[in-house]
DNA sequence: GTGGTTGTAACCATGATGAATACAACTTGG
DNA sequence: CCAAGTTGTATTCATCATGGTTACAACCAC
């Protein structure tokens, strides 16, 4: 299982928004297209489920998306799940119909569902912890120690 | 991000295999195949995978696989190890190349990496206590509850 | 040798994803 | 009011991973 780069690429998005803040420059797509490195309209796309998770605000016309709170009160578990389309059954993906006539097939979906949904649980619980503000953190650590 | 459902085969080839040895049946790839509905070739496939962590035996010619050890003693990261290729960076992936120019896209990835390095720790901790068996024991528990 | 099985290789269909183009809707400033 | 710049969204395309399928060589017991 491979969790798309969306999510990577949305906080990437919420960290420059908050520099853009902070120097009073305007956010647009394609200012964040550029230093991603990818197309204004795949940014325009997630700034889309960020809003919807009201997790950023973008002003239409006028153009610049900026965030609703300070990065610290941002988990990364807000972030994931608004921009990534897990739906149930979740991370882990069954067979799609075992064979029910076998004792084994009838029932080894939910039976597997259950732990598979414990892992899922404790991953998610890191996500909780940490926020975005602790990735930004990350990127000046190493910012300074490789310059 | 998703898991393959080989997993999920995988842990329903075992139990299967288990089942046989006990019965003294043979365990052909055709016999799980049916079990799993979907083709020999993929369980056979995935049986290759299985034998190159020694987690079952295969014999050529004659027919049939076999477990190697009680299924209480396979671990649940076993078997994942041993079936999905989730090579390094890992379960998550990261978007291929941030602007370089920009100091956030030079540095969010390694940034990212180690948060998200935890949370795939955490969720293979989990696939790490529980075994085969376990799962085993939730489909008997099914089957007597939904009979 | 024959029959049945495993081990692979090769190919196809499918689905998810990011990239790209195009255009309507909107907001501000002149 | 209009013009310029931006967002929102539909649509299309290329790419890639995956499971399914066919085909065939290698292998083992009888």
């Amino acid at each position: 299982m491979r969790i798309a780069s969306r999510f990577a690429v949305a906080v990437h998005m919420l960290i420059l928004m908050d520099e853009c803040e902070r120097r009073g420059n305007l956010c647009t797509s394609e200012l964040m297209a550029g230093s991603v490195n990818t197309n204004p309209v795949v940014i325009r796309k997630l700034s889309g489920l960020l809003k919807r998770a009201s997790l950023i605000e973008v002003r239409a016309g006028t153009g610049g998306a900026s965030v609703t709170k300070p990065l610290a009160a941002v988990r990364l578990l807000d972030v994931y799940r608004a921009v990534e389309a897990v739906e149930p059954p979740g991370l882990f993906s069954l067979h799609d119909q075992p064979n029910p006539a076998c004792p084994v097939g009838a029932n080894i979906n939910v039976a597997l569902g259950e732990v598979l949904g414990e892992a899922q649980a404790a991953m998610e619980a890191v996500l909780e912890k940490r926020t975005v503000a602790d990735v930004l953190a990350g990127v000046i650590a190493h910012a300074r120690a490789g310059k």
